[in-house]
RNA sequence: CGGGGCAUAGCGCAGUCUGGUAGCGCAUCUGCUUUGGGAGCAGAGGGUCGCAAGUUCGAAUCUUGCUGCCCCGACCA
């Protein structure tokens, strides 16, 4: 992507309304524009690492074993009243009428949904287990949303909902799904720890939310110094097997960890007070096993291997991308501005163009934004008449992970310097060093 | 939903107390110069002062009502 012919406004001071840091380098970077409370539009480059969000999200649901499909926003009041929630989800819930003056609302989760779909197709207990997901927007009607993306009311969501024949698969199943979320965020490059959760209004019995530790995060949480150190499960791991599953939720529940509404100060306690750990953290993730909550009031049941009729046990597992656009960033910045981790950087890789119009750094730069580009890079071509302070600031501003400066005194002994934002390591290659060292890698 | 605050150019703000026909910085446009950490000079464009009533010869400024947004608290992917 051409810099000049890129759709990136980004502002130079901060909007007066931003309180953290993740929101106010949103907007400065051009990601978001806020169109209502709570209700953002997704600018070019917001929606780029939203995009790629998602598409770690999918790998791993589908690792994992469960199946993409896409449901409406908007929704009947009749489902609701079936399960009973359209009366105790309260004022949360955007309730509509369309013109026949019939009762529509915009979905704040899916369960009813989702439950309908099933009961309409699946009648034996040989097609189970089943695990369905969609990536789509949903509204809550907050009281007051705030911090940019992390608490607004329209905000996007992966919700997967498992259906199995008995509690003990219902268990592998939400397995399956604690691992694939150990596995999305280690791959974001988050440290995300299973906490023991609450399960509010979705209701249910087993229940994790899954923190990232952010010092501007909102809530307090208290857990073992071990899971600091614990690496995500590997991505061969086998999925349908129960104890390897077993294992992995074993291990990353096997020592303390809770959020402030479910701590025990007195277990916490009892650890030495070197393994304890206090923080702020993000809730990214919220995983729930409620049984026949939903299946039992909407009739979801299967023919059993006896004929009889089974309901059958569900579970719901969500993640925000939305909001893990927001965290990423509280988790990866510094005073210049965002540090994305490569595997979600809107860009690989900028090239800036010191002197625009000098034949020599205009001659290598459109080598190697070829190069990248041709080699399947997301490459930033800074090729605006501007001054390098410009050019570096925005850089440094929208985190771009590696930067390519061209410059005419660099480039008069064949060199360009390659600058690392995380780390701030800079090193001076030949262009072919460049292209042989970045450019080639990804094939 | 309780408490507090704000609304003037794309962004950040001054002007409001004490009414007299709107200004500053950045950004934008044009020209020249400049080119390794957000350039300089010269010129230009851009605002029914959130909306609606009222008071007044005259309202960004005073009064009333409404709307939107932000912050603190209680609640939440």
């Amino acid at each position: 992507m051409r810099l000049s012919r890129f759709f990136l406004p980004i502002l130079r001071e901060t909007p007066k309304e931003a309180e953290i840091v993740s929101h106010r380098l949103m907007l400065r970077a051009g990601m978001i524009r806020q169109e209502s409370a709570g209700i953002y539009a997704w600018l070019p480059l917001g929606l780029k690492v939203l995009n790629k969000i998602n598409a770690i999200i999918r790998e791993e649901q589908n690792r994992a074993g469960a199946i993409e499909l896409l449901m409406p926003v908007i929704q009947s009041a009749d489902l609701w009243r079936e399960s009973g929630r359209y009366d105790d989800y309260g004022k949360e819930m955007l309730r509509i009428k369309d013109r026949h003056e019939r009762d529509m609302l915009f979905g704040p989760t899916n369960e009813e949904m989702i439950t309908e779909i099933f009961r309409s197709y699946v009648r034996s207990y040989k097609d189970l287990p089943l695990n369905l997901y969609h990536i789509q927007w949903k509204f809550r009607d907050e009281v007051r949303p705030r911090f940019g993306v992390m608490r607004s009311r329209e905000f996007l969501m992966k919700d997967a909902y498992s259906f199995d024949l008995d509690a003990e698969g219902a268990r592998h199943s939400y397995y399956k799904m604690f691992t694939a979320y150990l596995r999305t965020f280690a791959r974001m490059g988050l440290k995300a720890i299973p906490m023991r959760a609450d399960t509010g209004p979705i209701g249910g019995n087993l229940s994790h939310e899954f923190i990232i530790l952010a010092s501007t995060g909102e809530s307090e949480v208290f857990c073992h110094k071990d899971f600091l150190a614990l690496d995500a499960p590997a991505e061969n791991i086998d999925f349908e097997s129960r104890a390897a599953m077993q294992g992995v939720f074993d291990t990353w529940t096997s020592k303390y960890a809770a959020t402030s509404e479910m701590h025990d100060a007195a277990a916490y306690e009892a650890m030495p007070e070197a393994d304890r750990v206090s923080a702020r953290g993000i809730e990214v993730g919220h995983i729930f096993n409620f049984g026949t909550k939903y299946s039992e009031p909407m009739k979801a049941v299967v023919n059993g291997p006896d004929g009889k009729d089974v309901t059958v046990q569900m579970g719901s597992y969500g993640i925000g991308p939305s909001r893990l656009v927001a965290a990423l960033i509280e988790a990866n910045h510094d005073e210049n501005g965002i540090i994305w981790p490569d595997a979600v950087a809107p860009f690989n890789f900028a090239i800036a163009n010191l002197k625009v119009g000098d034949a020599a750094t205009d001659a290598a730069c459109e080598k190697l934004y070829g190069e990248f580009t041709k080699a399947g890079f997301d490459v930033l071509y800074d090729d605006r008449d501007d001054r390098p302070g410009a050019k570096f600031a925005t850089m440094d501003l929208i985190g771009v992970p590696v930067q390519i400066i061209v410059g005419p005194k660099a480039l008069a002994d064949g060199k360009v310097e390659v600058k690392h934002r995380r780390t701030g390591e800079r090193e001076l290659l030949s262009l072919e060093e460049v292209v042989n060292k970045f450019a080639a890698k990804k094939g």
